[in-house]
DNA sequence: GAGTGGTCTAGACCACCGT
DNA sequence: CGGTGGTCTAGACCACTCC
């Protein structure tokens, strides 16, 4: 046993962590509401028998997350219920979507080969025109209704042996499989119209609107991993966006 | 004159900026590269003379904005070239998007009336049914060619005596005014058809395809200020958006 | 085990906001 | 002016990664 269980043992939650859970309590049982200010960070500090600087990082957390602002000068103040969850911004997976509007996700493969990259292609991945890529094309369903048409392309070079095998599995833990895995992306959205193809692999009428959205994925050091692209049918699932005026933090401009 | 002008003055730089710009200037001049590991926090700390906590603040913002990253237990990590600005995501002005395209920005005023809120409109802004509105509706347009056809909805309860006047300048300015200026905003986006009106107004075949956007602005305490139906035409400029596996710091989950 | 980033403290002073 | 958040220090220890 170490000294003092009381004050020693820390094993998981962080100081930050268990002052910013404090805090959340406080703000979903409504002792803080919307438009309140917060007591000083002194005053937390002394409550919490922490520093002011762990205040102050459970509070940054809390600011992030868009449960409060902070004034310089002035105090910090609560915000109305906080943005969104699910949105196309803060997350990369439609299976996560699918879920949220309470729909069963599933997955079909259509095809799955080898050929050469186009040169659009290897513009986007930052390799060579006539490098080798995996190329699968899907549908993703929605209660066994077809909501996305889409085609992947990831260079071999990435994958090694795992290209072969794995069929089953989601493209991104093939990556992460690679240590490669997909931490953000740049997705281009497009209104179009179905074609004749389209429409049969999606079961709507030809003319009808679908949300194209082609993609380049990054691994976590920013470089490119998978081309993608996507033709969506609307109302099945909610596309979203949290929207801000930049620069929150930090503002390194370029 | 102070003391020691060289140590002591720092009229506006502080000095995590100071040490963000110069680490920022070593990565554009490619002192490190994409993949490169920094000096540790320590010896940064001695070369720039500050404490290890400046250091870590410098850091964190150039993590936030995406050049480095960090990896418990192994060390800070240049990225591959940050994402890009005048995403969605990041960014409120159409405008500055329309610029960015290379385009001249401009606005048309069809109408401007105040009238009673609709259920679904109320809903979004938080006021009873019935309350009045100020009501806009506009067309934006990218070297004088139509590209945005939009209708605003802001409660008059919020304007004041500031609802009338100022008719040409912009809503946001409208609403910074009277101290309830747009931060953030939630978008959904939606491919719809042109109809005979949509396709008159924005100078389209009707059938052809654009981006509907419906869009709740927030203030800085996160309360509804305006509600806002938007219908794009396609290729004048980008809609794109900055996607990220979520839960970057704090992860407040909820 | 050596080296890295992550947490935490106590205290100082600065910059901004309101009255 | 008093009160607030913002910056900054020096130093300690913890937790993770990789050899």
């Amino acid at each position: 046993m170490t000294r003092d269980p009381l004050t020693t043992r820390r094993p998981r939650p962080t100081l930050p962590d268990r002052v910013r859970d404090a805090l959340l309590g406080d703000l979903y049982s409504n002792v803080y509401v919307a438009g309140d200010r917060l007591p000083n960070e002194d005053e937390l500090a002394a409550r919490f028998e922490v520093s002011r600087a762990t205040i102050r990082e459970a509070v940054r957390g809390l600011v992030e997350a868009g449960y409060l602002v902070r004034r310089h000068g002035s105090g910090t103040f609560v915000t109305a219920r906080p943005r969104h969850r699910h949105t196309l911004n803060a997350n990369l997976s439609y299976t996560a979507m699918i879920r949220e509007a309470g729909l069963e996700p599933g997955r079909k493969l259509l095809r799955r080969l080898v050929r050469k990259a186009t040169g659009d292609e290897a513009g986007a991945l930052a390799i060579a025109a006539g490098e080798p890529v995996l190329f699968v094309e899907r549908i993703r369903t929605a209660d066994g209704r077809p909501v996305v048409y889409s085609t992947d392309r990831i260079p071999t070079a990435l994958l090694g042996d795992a290209a072969d095998g794995a069929i089953g599995s989601s493209l991104y833990e093939l990556l992460a499989g690679v240590r490669r895995e997909v931490c953000s992306a740049l997705a281009t959205l497009r209104p179009v119209i179905a074609d004749e193809r389209l429409a049969h692999l999606l079961d709507v009428h030809v003319g009808s609107p679908l949300q194209r959205i082609e993609q380049v994925h990054f691994d976590e050091l920013g470089r490119p991993v998978m081309l993608s692209s996507e033709w969506h049918v609307p109302d099945v699932f909610e596309l979203s966006v949290n929207r801000m005026s930049d620069a929150p933090a930090g503002n390194a401009g370029a």
